[in-house]
DNA sequence: TCATTTAATGTAATTGATTACATTTCTATA
DNA sequence: TATAGAAATGTAATCAATTACATTAAATGA
């Protein structure tokens, strides 16, 4: 493997002169230039970026910690984001984290150990104290779902006023028996879009019914399982929201299960507007979060934040949209 | 930030001697090591990996090219690779190419810059030429999708056994019209599922009808769009084969929307057994690919050549599995 | 007790680049 | 033609680690 050494002495120059053809600096005749870059294609030479960032102490290298890349909503953020690094001359490179702290550790001493320039938390598991540490000696950013109480700059949607629109919707069309199913976990996303259930019924006079709320893990199969429970008890709801598509679609599934039609006899409303929500059988009504824009708000934030930027907010929120489809109102 | 230097300054001792702490390699003192961590943790000391790296000449960084991180297929890929990746002692981070070949040059870029030690290809972009000159120089290995005629070694099924199996299931349970939802593209794979069907045809004395062979580009849509041109011909097909799930769940969708029940008016089949093969209506009957052990494999593959250790075989062929579901058979 | 081995530590070279500073060569102007 | 200024190139320090080799101190054995 040829050096930058090997390619100064094949060449009758400098390794400085090198160094100049390599990074386009001025101050290098045209005959010069040229010699030194028929020398490199002759040896083969590619430069060893460790030298490089070693020296200049950056990498241009953005990590994104993912929790499963299974899951289909993260596809369009990292889509976003990608983008606006690749714009700036930065790459991205995706960390999957499983949603295991040890492995989110392992990822994070990348950035530690000036591997990468910065990091981009999708899902962050460590607790808030230790994110404001890292976020103080290195450029960090929580994208989507975020930590409470952590001082680390995060683009998010307003959860809570999006699941309220989701509830309403489903008020609106009449519906005052309406059931939900969330997850039992300590994130924020989660919270928020229960708080957003309960108000939507405390604001049009319905009562708060624990026995038509269920959990579930985001995935298919366990809504299927909340959507049965759901639908087997007395006096069973007539609308049921879901705070992950995938658990609105095992929903559908319990209802058609059990002959019901959808959304004559239940109508359900999802979250997140994943690819499949428009493929499904009805089409599912949901929550749509700009997800590309958020990507890119995340890596703008990030790099401003490399770049020394000095920015005027640490949270950023942008807007969701209802989408409605045939899971709510047939047409 | 502080280094070595500072951390041996403030001990009092030489930065070798910090060096063979942090590496715990033997021959320091109890209270020397003890007096060291005491000052790496006052410090708030993290090695620069970048030195390391440079003089070590390696990374423990492995790279993993996808086509996109939104196809639930290289999920279970991923974590076998990464499974048998931290089991060594080795980290891996995943490269999105969107099937973009430039994309996929900028990634390879970090490997040929030994920003990286090795890299997995889960479906090359680049030309079998290209493959072969990176491969010769860097360890490299394809996985499930590969370039025939490149010499990089490779993990994957016998896509042709696999189709024809999933045919001859639907000749077995009497079908002799049999469309085919295929794509235009130059995968091998791609190639070689059309090449099953043809063969099972023929060995079941069946004639090839070109009118039966329609295309899509693996996604839902187009599955619809290639299942509603199926049946919509004069003597329409009773089976459908599909070389992807999600196309075929789009034939599915194609026969419900015409009131043609499936399996009992149209059989469907699918490749890949994707999460949601399970979840869909009726559930989908498939060729299932042991995705985590072709990760596995593929790992270990890279990971000999990345430790010099003489490989036997450059190619190693992993068994598939028809799985019969209620979209072929009804019980 | 003295020589020899072993353990502990230090000094300085090394890794492969970039870059500040120095030097040489060329142009253009007085 | 002498000279200032610019352009082209070179020398060597630097980045932050590891590690070969050297040195010193302690332990062991005769």
């Amino acid at each position: 493997m040829s050096t930058i050494q090997d390619v100064a002495k094949a060449a009758g120059v400098s390794v400085a002169t090198v160094s100049r053809v390599i990074n386009n600096s001025r101050s290098v005749s045209a005959e010069t230039r040229e010699l030194v870059l028929e020398t490199i294609k002759k040896l083969n030479y590619q430069p060893n970026l460790l030298g490089r960032n070693l020296r200049r102490a950056e990498t241009r290298l953005i990590l994104i910690l993912l929790p499963s890349i299974s899951n289909p909503f993260y596809a369009k953020l990292v889509k976003g984001a990608e983008d606006v690094a690749h714009k700036n001359g930065y790459n991205v490179m995706l960390c999957n984290t499983d949603s295991d702290i040890n492995r989110e550790r392992m990822y994070l001493e990348h950035l530690k150990n000036r591997l990468a320039d910065g990091l981009i938390f999708m899902s962050p598991e460590i607790d808030k104290d230790e994110l404001t540490s890292i976020s103080k000696r290195f450029p960090v950013v929580q994208c989507s779902e975020y930590k409470e109480g952590a001082d680390v700059p995060r683009i998010r949607i307003d959860n809570m006023a999006a699941a309220y629109k989701a509830v309403k919707h489903l008020i609106g069309i009449g519906h005052r028996r309406i059931g939900l199913i969330s997850a039992k976990n300590e994130y924020v996303s989660t919270k928020q879009r229960e708080l957003g259930y309960r108000k939507a019924l405390e604001d049009s006079g319905i009562d708060f019914d624990s026995a038509l709320v269920k959990y579930g893990n985001y995935g298919f199969r366990s809504g299927l399982r909340a959507g049965n429970q759901l639908l087997s008890i007395d006096n069973r709801p007539t609308a049921i929201f879901a705070i992950s598509d995938s658990m609105a679609i095992g929903a559908i599934r319990a209802a058609k299960e059990r002959g019901l039609k959808v959304p004559a006899d239940i109508a359900v409303v999802g979250f997140d507007d994943i690819s499949f929500a428009s493929m499904c059988e009805p089409p599912l009504t949901t929550i749509s979060q700009p997800k590309y824009d958020l990507g890119c708000a995340a890596m703008e934030m990030l790099l401003a934040q490399i770049q020394g930027k000095p920015f005027e907010t640490d949270e950023i929120v942008l807007e969701h949209e209802l989408i409605i489809r045939q899971s709510t109102i047939d047409c």
